[in-house]
DNA sequence: TTGAAAGCGGTACCAG
DNA sequence: CTGGTACCGCTTTCAA
């Protein structure tokens, strides 16, 4: 079933066809009724890939995302398409598990979809990325990671701020030995959230600082924490590089018979929703989701009113809530 | 860029090009580096719509799911995106938010695309979504709705048994008020996972049973049992239809001073990651995603090594682990 | 207001 | 092994 047959039936052109499916011109009621009904008896759904060669773009836009098992990617995503869909977008969605290699691939993907913008909130700075994005004409935005270009947007949390406050706000609790959990993609020696920390000691001299990294999970953020303490059982903070993973710390804290924040307080990033229904509930860092995926559909879709910035630099707060307390051993 | 470009560059034909492409066709070395080198310097991407369009047909599988925060509807998407890949598919994922209108919308949208199989993981059943999907020649998978017919395969778990697990092994622990979480696409009279904590009120005539509904997610669980506790605070069990909208629920029930389960028991049902990491660690039911992603792809992917059933039921298992407990007061 | 026809960028068949 | 070319299904001038 295609236009012809939908044409023929309704004896018009396929170009009639067309206009009443698209209603891009003028078409008398009584053939526009016509050609309704015999979209509705064949049930005819326009192929839309013919539609997009033709038209030369597709009005669908891409989100690469490092791990989209992380509330904070699919938020989002989820934002990203709330923005997109009230604009008659649709959003692609690809996701990397932190693999560069997968992310060339990913964006290979989304080029050869020929989407009308890409959004990549991803970790994996790579070379071969630079050089992959270079030169194609569609808007780019990119999440904490590259550099602005004529036609890439940069989008960057300041989480050297954010750590900062942290890593503050526990010092002044009394905290001197801590331990601070990454994932992989966090051990680049070029890493904001970890470099804080660990620059942080020399900062504060009688600042211990141990690191563990393992992957960005539940499960990763348990067995780093355990990792951490079993080589230093003293420990009375460990700082997490996102939400999800301390919520894994947490639980191994508590295997180990240690209470929060009694005995050890903790620290995520992100300010997920789990943040405030884990227990106890975490002590993070907000990032704004919802303005970062509206912000994406404001650089990515064409649009007369917004007029979005290059670069966009994001302050995030300090949200207080009950796994940090003094430190008392 | 396109084909042509290439080929000029190349200094072949455009039949030359996507040969050395796809290698489909034995084509002579020196030629086919030419044509790679071209591919390079141009660095020219394949239009996948214009392939699509060609071949008649996308290497990609549509998944249709009622709501992707919720983990389980994130592990099945993950688990086919596994299957897919591994069979040089790329999946494509829409979200319904349990909007029928919307399910019908995305549906047309994986036709309009071309999808070569189609999975809807809802549980928004309506009769608009049947006229939909009849008829279109895909082989299609529904998830724990819809009868299986020609094309249509119904992939269903036992929740009548799982919930009937629950709701036995809660009783033979004493409790017997207690109370039931749903969202609001559970709530319809048809709904298994409802109806069985409902009828056992007749099969244990000692047993009461409160029921609340709110949208799926933490937060949706929360006010859920918030509702249910204000209603009835001696209620001694609450019973979730699943392990997100429990978590929420066990916030409140913290939050109001009880205890779980020493005052409080709470059950969740899917088993996602998150029941092993909240606290205290979610007594449930296991639905086995994996297996149902992979069943998945069995079913949507052509595939000579593999005989899909035309129906699949799963009897999901009881996990006990830390929100049960016996009935104290 | 409508129709005819030229693309859009590939694939694949048919010759050579 | 390679080139020419007829589609694939839709949009969009250009004429009527």
């Amino acid at each position: 079933m295609n236009l012809e047959e939908v044409a023929r039936r309704a004896k018009v052109s396929t170009a009639t066809v067309s206009r009443v499916l698209n209603n891009a011109a003028p078409v008398k009621g009584t053939t526009r009724a016509r050609v309704m009904r015999a979209v509705e008896e064949l049930k005819y759904r326009p192929n839309l890939h013919a539609r997009s060669l033709a038209e030369g773009k597709s009005r669908s836009i891409g989100v690469i995302v490092s791990n989209i098992e992380n509330p904070f990617f699919l938020d989002i995503y989820k934002a990203v398409e709330t923005g997109a869909h009230s604009e008659g977008y649709e959003v692609l969605m690809a996701n990397t598990d932190y693999r560069a290699e997968q992310l060339v691939t990913s964006i290979r993907l989304m080029i050869g979809r020929r989407v009308a913008g890409l959004a990549a909130i991803v970790s994996e700075m790579d070379p071969k990325l630079i050089d992959e994005l270079n030169g194609y004409e569609i808007p780019v935005v990119f999440y904490d990671v590259g550099v602005p270009r004529q036609n890439i947007t940069s989008i960057r949390v300041n989480y050297r701020r954010g750590m900062e406050k942290l890593t503050h706000y526990l010092y002044s609790l009394g905290h001197r030995r801590m331990g601070f959990v990454g994932h992989h993609a966090t051990l680049g020696p070029i890493h904001e959230r970890a470099n804080v920390v660990l620059e942080s000691v020399s900062r504060y001299p009688d600042l211990e600082v141990q690191t563990e990294a393992d992957v960005d999970s539940l499960e990763g953020g348990r067995r780093a924490a355990r990792a951490l303490l079993s080589a230093d059982p003293s420990l009375t903070a460990i700082v997490c590089v996102n939400d999800l993973m301390a919520v894994g710390a947490m639980r191994e804290i508590r295997e180990r018979g240690l209470r929060i924040p009694q005995d050890i307080s903790v620290t995520g990033f992100d300010n997920i929703k789990l943040a405030q229904f884990c227990y106890p509930a975490l002590t993070t860092v907000h990032i704004p989701r919802d303005q970062i995926g509206q912000n994406i559909c404001e650089v990515l879709i064409p649009n007369d009113k917004t007029r979005p910035e290059h670069e966009m630099l994001i302050d995030p707060e300090l949200v207080l809530r009950d796994s940090t307390g003094p430190a008392l051993r």
